[in-house]
DNA sequence: ATTATTTATCGTAATATTGCGATATAGTTT
DNA sequence: AAACTATATCGCAATATTACGATAAATAAT
């Protein structure tokens, strides 16, 4: 009991569950915005920029790297982070055609 | 420890973690795959529908409709369930945003 | 070589999530 | 009213997440 019965579900359900999972915290949240405003790859003010410790962030930045919404490369003693777009295009794909469907089918409802 | 220091973020930031987190799991991503397929709202069906408990499937519906990406109305004896187009809307607001700043700034990258 | 900087990992406490059996609630049917 | 149907809630066990201090690892600067 307690974990999640993955084995049940499409691949494709699967897939959008971790991404949506990923970004299921408003920290994780807060460093896209980060990344997105900077638009580079960032090495070192992650951390300066949350009000979170470090590995608490480092924690978070592998999570979100984990799920493909961020890339992550060395660089000198630094580690650049930026946006992984697969990853956030996938978010956008699904969102994009939920609604798409929605108004397609007018969504008759309660 | 544990609990999650919303306080610290935006409330947009708190938003888009709280409608991404309701997707994180397959369950309810199927859950919002089955509303729309059938595009009406749906009495009863679900709980045949996916290979969970009920008290399980009452548990992720409720996540999903205090997140606002359902809604729910008494029917009879039965519960009335659709997909609530503003949660969604936002969730495909945010991610267009994402993508469309990405674009503009052309997300120059290791 | 020593020291500083940056990030990751370990360990651990607090809390949250997942799943389900048992049971409650509320309306429907007979 | 008694039985049936649909959904919710309670209580609990298993597991996962969140947060962080301490510490490690790896490169840079002195």
């Amino acid at each position: 009991m307690g974990t999640t019965k993955k084995e049940h579900f499409t691949e494709r359900q699967n897939e959008i569950a971790i991404l949506a999972k990923a970004l299921g915290h408003p920290a994780r949240v807060a460093i896209l915005d980060y990344l997105l405003k900077v638009n580079a790859c960032i090495c070192g003010d992650i951390v300066n920029e949350l009000p979170l410790a470090q590995p608490t962030i480092s924690q978070h930045l592998k999570e979100l790297k984990n799920a493909g919404l961020i890339k992550g490369n060395v660089e000198g003693n630094a580690i650049c982070y930026c946006i992984d777009e697969k990853g956030l295009g996938k978010l956008k794909d699904y969102f994009e055609i939920m609604m798409n469907t929605l108004e397609i089918k007018k969504n008759e409802c309660c």
